[in-house]
DNA sequence: AGCACGCCGACT
DNA sequence: GTCGGCGTGCTC
């Protein structure tokens, strides 16, 4: 007999696995693997969603319950989505519905509603009022039934439910409604039109949707100024048909229906790449490439001519870019490109957005999808490339369940559909440069920059002296004279500071009072907006208080520096220039960042401010200056890959300010002047870079010389976390001992993590160095399965982003 | 996460 | 006696 494996959905990683289901006879035919179903769950056999991830041969069927429903008509996903799944569940520790909800869209979700019906057992003395009540509304909720029905509790409806008087069942309801539009085709030739007896109005109607092969409802409507019915007698005598056909609503404004299939030329460096990356492309082994090239060497001009080639052949590629908001040229590029075949995945898509374009991929009207680290899941047919650009950027790396990073289901794809990777950097993330001098990556290297762009002048200044010599300010002296001479050249400034709001924090003279956030251990930050002080973490903000709330007597005062400060401070030096900031406090609303870079480029601001997303935005000619402030390696954390990031960003801004005609300065104000990241980044040395970090990281331990796990337990009670973390430090311990003494590693913990509580959850974590492999995985998922007391969540992230 | 079962104290 | 509190174990 055979029976089906579930993935079920709102399942605790605990007791999460593919549960067994018998298939009615009914439901043989359309219960295949992809497609969604309703299956009862638990003591109460409560209605959960899952899928059908595969089948099994079982002997007796005991103890198997049925499958109840089968919600889709064809299977949602595909083999090859299907196997990514299990690849995630093995991998990322994630459960088997994390991983398939990952693969669709909110849109296409459905929700499972429970609806509450009148048993085959009729109603005992006591609960008859229930009998009249049925009559009138023969299907309710529980929900209903608690608030109108003093006299019943959870448990009498438990009561009821077992005992047959009440039954509960599981609709599939759709979360989104699809774009459906109602349109009209024909039945009969217009010749045959004839034949019928007609109305001057039907006949009208008739010849008009002959004339069309398929016209919507609506424009006949308009363009015939008839009303529904005529063409509802049409439908009735045979001669049209009326369905639902689904319109998308597309991202993408304007696209351009004339195909822009302009021949990209290339410089010899970039054929050679290209010609390299086509044969790679051509030998179909799912094969991955590292494509380094410097900033301004044109890597997007030789991957646009890989999907050049996946567009001509009509086959799927998916690109990824980090920030689909700091890369609205290459959308533009790529719909005038490829026009309607290409679909946009990102998070910023309204639900019904990504619904739509996730449809157009599926059904195969779109085969080219760009999008963020979501677009991985596109379900493309036929796959042939995938293209991560700046593939060394954070945010491929999802940071909470399933906590994937882009790139292994990448190789995860290309490996299936035998397709090619390329990875595309000019600062490549130390794991790939060196998979790439190790051979595991085809390494393909520009180094030539394209055009007149030339590297700016970069100067370094000391704050420590800088303070030592009276400026207390925020900006240097150097960097205001750049600026000011920037500005009176009627040039751009771009000033970089990576920290938010006004001041970091606030703190009393008399009783060091500092104001904390009361539901986690952080500081508040001073917003000048809305005048209050705000938790980065948890959100929760309170008014400004006039004396220190701690001691009563002594005054608050705001200390260090957030990029409202430095706003206000540049406003008072450049009285007449216009200042942008961009922070995640001014762009939070949905398009309003690519709106602001637009308007920084078109001349409306002379002075950008920001976080450092400004680094990574659009080219701007006519920004001569660039200041970071703090350019410490703090600035980006202290975890080992701080160096990494600070020289990427640096990598970044001083290839911003030396794409102009003429050569721009950038000034650099930190208190570390001799470091010698700065002075790389200055010459965009990434090789000189990589030999020195590839050290450290080989004498401290630390990826690629290792793989790093990090287990976060989170509770609110502070005993129950912290007791948690050392019964798996001491599971880890004992079983290395034992059962896995071929498991080399090293712990470090359990402690409280940095921030220790958030949102009024304590927090305790486990670091682990080690090498990922079967084997582990398996050590780990014994030792996090503790009898864990019930407040507590968990988490297992493999080479996390952040160490919490 | 739910839900049921079961064991113990308070209460008609 | 029994109602309901929550600690414990299981979920095809």
């Amino acid at each position: 007999m055979i029976s089906a494996l579930i993935a079920i959905e709102q399942t605790a990683y605990s007791f999460d696995k593919l549960y067994s289901y018998l298939i009615p006879e009914n439901l043989k035919s359309r219960a295949l693997a992809g497609c969604r179903v309703i299956i009862p769950f638990g003591k109460g056999n409560s209605k959960r969603q899952g899928i059908i991830l595969s089948f099994e041969e079982i002997e007796s069927a005991e103890k198997l319950k049925f499958i109840e429903a089968v919600i889709d008509s064809k299977p949602i996903l595909n083999d090859e989505m299907l196997k990514m799944c299990e690849w995630m569940h093995e991998h990322i520790f994630c459960t088997y519905f994390d991983a398939v909800s990952a693969c669709l869209p909110t849109g296409v979700n459905f929700k499972v509603k429970e609806t509450i019906t009148k048993g085959d057992v009729p109603f005992e003395e006591s609960f008859q009022f229930l009998e009249s009540f049925f009559n009138e509304n023969p299907v309710t909720s529980k929900d209903s039934l608690l608030e109108l029905f003093d006299t019943l509790n959870e448990q009498k409806l438990s009561y009821l439910i077992s005992s047959s008087q009440l039954k509960r069942s599981g609709n599939a309801v759709r979360r989104m409604g699809d774009n459906t539009q109602k349109t009209v085709r024909p039945l009969v030739l217009k010749d045959g039109l004839d034949a019928y007896k007609l109305s001057a109005k039907q006949k009208e109607v008739a010849e008009l949707i002959c004339d069309f092969d398929s016209v919507s409802v609506k424009e006949i409507l308009y363009f015939t100024g008839v009303s529904i019915s005529v063409i509802n007698t049409l439908e009735k005598k045979g001669i049209v048909e009326i369905y639902e056909k689904e319109v998308y609503r597309s991202p993408i404004k304007d696209i351009k229906q004339n195909i822009m299939q302009q021949e990209i030329s290339l410089t010899d460096e970039q054929n050679a790449a290209y010609n390299r990356l086509l044969e790679l492309y051509k030998s179909k082994k799912g094969e991955a490439a590292l494509l380094y090239g410097v900033t301004g060497s044109g890597k997007t001009s030789v991957f646009l001519k890989l999907v050049d080639e996946a567009y001509e052949e009509n086959k799927g590629a998916i690109i990824m870019v980090p920030e689909i908001a700091l890369t609205p040229q290459m959308i533009s590029i790529f719909s005038k490109r490829y026009g309607s075949r290409v679909a946009v995945f990102h998070s910023a898509l309204s639900l019904g957005q990504r619904m739509d374009e996730w449809k157009r991929v599926k059904n195969g009207d779109a085969s080219i999808v760009i999008g963020t680290r979501s677009a991985v899941f596109a379900p493309v047919e036929n796959l042939s490339l995938i293209v991560i650009d700046e593939e060394q950027e954070h945010t491929y790396k999802s940071e909470k369940s399933p906590r994937f990073h882009a790139r292994d289901l990448a190789k995860f794809r290309v490996s299936y559909n035998n397709a090619l990777l390329v990875l595309a950097s000019a600062t490549p993330s130390l794991e790939s440069y060196s998979a790439a001098l190790s051979g595991k990556y085809e390494l393909l290297k520009l180094s030539a920059r394209y055009g007149e762009a030339v590297l700016p002048e970069v100067k370094t200044v000391d704050m420590r002296r800088e303070m030592l010599g009276g400026n207390v300010s925020v900006l240097s002296r150097e960097l205001n004279i750049a600026i000011y001479e920037a500005l009176e050249a009627g040039n751009q400034a771009i000033v970089l500071l990576n920290r938010r709001g006004h001041n970091t924090y606030i703190s009393c003279h008399s009783c060091g009072y500092v104001a904390s956030c009361p539901n986690c251990s952080v500081s508040m930050t001073y917003h000048s907006a809305n005048r209050r002080i705000m938790c980065h973490y948890c959100g929760y903000s309170e008014a400004v208080k006039d004396t220190c709330p701690s001691c009563s007597v002594g005054k608050l005062s705001f200390m260090g520096i957030g990029t409202q400060r430095v706003e206000q401070e540049l406003k008072a030096t450049f009285p007449r220039a216009s200042v942008l900031r961009l922070d995640a406090d001014t762009t939070s609303s949905r398009d309003s960042f690519s709106k602001l870079l637009g308007d920084f480029a078109n001349g409306k601001y002379d002075i950008m401010l920001g976080t450092q997303m400004v680094a990574k935005g659009l080219d701007f000619p006519n920004v001569t200056v660039v200041g970071v402030l703090g350019a410490d390696s703090a600035m980006n954390g202290d975890d080992y890959r701080s160096f990494e990031r600070s020289f990427s960003l640096l990598t970044q801004v001083f290839g911003r300010a030396g794409r102009g005609n003429e050569k721009g300065i950038a000034v650099i104000q930190t208190n570390d002047p001799e470091s010698n990241l700065i002075k790389l980044a200055a010459t965009q040395d990434y090789e000189s870079f990589y030999k020195n970090e590839i050290l450290i990281r080989k004498m401290t331990v630390y990826p690629p010389y290792c793989d790093i796990v990090q287990i976060g337990v989170q509770s609110a009670e502070q005993q129950s976390a912290k007791a948690a973390a050392y019964e798996i430090f001491e599971n880890i311990t004992r079983l290395v001992k034992e059962e896995f003494s071929d498991i080399k590693l090293i712990i470090l913990g359990p402690a409280v993590a940095a921030v220790p509580k958030v949102s009024n959850n304590y927090r305790f974590r486990l670091i682990i160095k080690t090498k990922n492999s079967k084997r582990l995985r398996e050590l780990l998922r014994k030792s996090v399965d503790i009898k864990l007391r019930r407040d507590i969540s968990l988490f297992i992230d493999i080479n996390p982003e952040r160490i919490i």
